[in-house]
DNA sequence: AGTGCAGTTGACTTT
DNA sequence: TAAAGTCAACTGCAC
């Protein structure tokens, strides 16, 4: 009997462990409901109820495909070995995880297990991140090459087995605090692929230009990444949708009138299709630092608990308030409209768009000068899609703690004025302002008697951007500083391959100092290419 | 008509 | 995926 181990790869379709194990023999699929991990303080009610969702899903899946999903509760190691007891197990089918320190640590107590009881665990790859990858030379290659295999299908059948599943631990039995979300994401496969559907037929053609203002952002950014967070769909089978939509698109500007796009593509003309296909690129290119970031993770463990750059590692940050910054910061009480509008729509929906994300952890650890770690933990338990290894290395991006980024102090006022111009999404989200003329909505303080109910600003912005930035900058003039950032460069920089991508030419004029230049051959591998 | 000047724009640098 | 500062070129306008 081989188990299957179903972690954060909620689904039946494009799961090679799952087909590798159906061919070999019975297999019994089981969920581990660990309370220890439930207990870490990056997880919450939100994850488990999507994680829930998910489950029942799946479970639908496989019993139509013979065997519903078994669920257990209780500590790996026990449960893994209890079941291996009771029904002759010889092997255990999981995907690769690089996940958080507990799931790290865990992995190696159920693999030292494994090896006592002289049962096999065959680990396969699940994304593009790579095991023990002694460079980041070739990387992006390797990622290409493993996105277009074929998907593998569901198995066409599995022999029951008999095992009795539990039920569900409810999220009060295991400790959890109450998190409403009420305009969560749906977690399922079915939610899944109507999402990606959605998007590459309707909702994506303004992606490029309209991922990054919170009012369009909701309905143009893909919204998958919860589905790809628990696995509910492969990178794999997103990348190719993505791919197949961008040839069919291709095939459109060739053959005008032919198409085959289907009655309900809202791609009408040759402008049309130019915004879907610059959109399926940028798509494309998000899809690709999926990985890039869990990469990180993945070589660098340590990265969720300490800054990348040692010469912040010991930072005593927090000021005297910081308790009461932190909740202020939390609940959307900063008196900074769009900070609050967001923070308040993170806590309704478990989502916000990208650039939000980095503004709202930017005014975190510049203006409300908290450690990272604190302001981290937190949105780790909003985001419904948290996934260890692009959150903490955006966290560290937008704290200014890896050494090697560019400090990007982001002015909320500025963002607020840029991307929420007319004040549809503070208002949504912060009633207080209701009142506040187009003008002042942004800053609310110059006629604070037209929104009573809503607080001073905590903190002056140009004053605490000013006292962040002498700060960080202080620490990057150090001695040792260039040294040890190159290497953080060494190890977690992505290069670029062989001339195939080009990089802004610096062009005949501009002063090549030698450093620099060398630096500029590769992408530092946490901004953009 | 050309000049002076305040204000604007854009490229580039610094933090 | 930043924002502010700097500087030179440019613009519109008054004489």
């Amino acid at each position: 009997m081989n188990i299957v181990w179903f972690k954060r790869d909620l689904r039946v379709w494009d799961h090679a462990t799952l087909a590798a194990a159906a061919a070999s023999g019975p297999v019994l699929p089981l969920y581990i409901v660990e309370p220890d991990l439930w207990a870490q303080p990056d997880l919450s009610a939100r994850h488990y109820a999507f994680l829930s969702e998910s489950l029942i899903a799946l479970s639908a899946s496989l019993a139509s495909l013979g065997q519903p999903l078994i669920i257990r509760t209780g500590d790996a190691v026990d449960v893994l070995a209890t079941l291996a007891a009771e029904h002759a197990v010889t092997s255990i089918y999981a995907h690769q995880e690089t996940w958080n320190g507990w799931t790290y640590d865990r992995d190696r107590r159920v693999n030292a297990w494994a090896r006592r009881a002289a049962i096999t665990i065959y680990e396969s790859q699940q994304h593009g991140v790579h095991r023990a990858m002694a460079s980041r030379r070739g990387w992006a290659s390797k990622w290409n090459a493993m996105m277009r295999q074929p998907v593998t299908p569901a198995p066409a059948w599995l022999t029951p087995v008999p095992a009795q599943t539990a039920s569900l631990p409810t999220a009060a039995e295991l400790g959890l605090a109450p998190d409403p979300c009420p305009q969560r994401q749906p977690g399922g496969r079915p939610a899944g692929i109507a999402q990606l559907k959605s998007f590459l037929k309707e909702r994506g053609r303004g992606y490029r230009f309209e991922m990054s203002s919170p009012v369009t952002a909701p309905t143009s950014c893909s919204r998958l990444s919860p589905y790809l967070a628990f696995g509910c769909l492969s990178m794999r089978e997103v990348y190719q949708a993505s791919q197949r939509r961008r040839d069919a698109l291709r095939e459109a500007n060739q053959s005008p009138g032919v198409g085959g796009l289907g009655a309900a593509d809202l791609t009408a003309g040759p402008r049309d299709r130019t915004s879907w296909l610059k959109s399926l690129t940028s798509f494309n290119s998000r899809l690709h630092w999926h990985c890039h970031f869990i990469q990180k993770l993945e070589d660098e463990p340590e990265a969720e608990f300490r800054a990348f750059h040692p010469a912040y590692r010991e930072w005593q940050k927090d000021t005297p308030d910081a308790a009461a910054r932190l909740l202020a910061w939390q609940t959307g009480q900063t008196g900074y409209p769009l900070v609050d509008a967001c923070m308040r729509s993170l806590a309704a929906t478990g989502w916000l768009t990208f650039r939000m994300r980095a503004m709202v952890m930017s005014f975190a650890s510049y203006h409300l000068w908290l450690d990272w770690r604190r302001p981290a933990l937190y949105l780790a338990r909003q985001f419904v899609d948290y996934e260890p290894g692009i959150h903490y290395s955006q966290c560290q991006m937008q704290s200014g703690i890896t050494g090697i980024n560019t400090i990007r102090i982001y002015n909320p006022v500025k963002q607020s004025q840029d991307q929420d111009k007319a004040g549809h999404f503070i208002r949504n989200w912060v009633p207080e302002l209701a009142a506040m003329p187009d003008a002042l909505v942004h800053t609310p303080w110059l006629k604070p008697a037209l929104a009573p109910d809503y607080p001073a600003p905590l903190v002056d912005e140009k004053l605490a951007r000013k006292q962040a930035a002498s700060q960080i900058y202080a620490i990057r003039r150090t001695a040792t500083h260039s040294h040890a950032a190159k290497h953080v460069v060494a190890k977690h920089a992505s290069r670029r391959e062989g001339g195939i991508t080009t990089h802004r030419d610096p062009g005949p004029s501009a002063k090549a100092t030698a450093p620099q230049s060398a630096c500029k051959q590769m992408d530092l591998g946490l901004e953009s290419p």
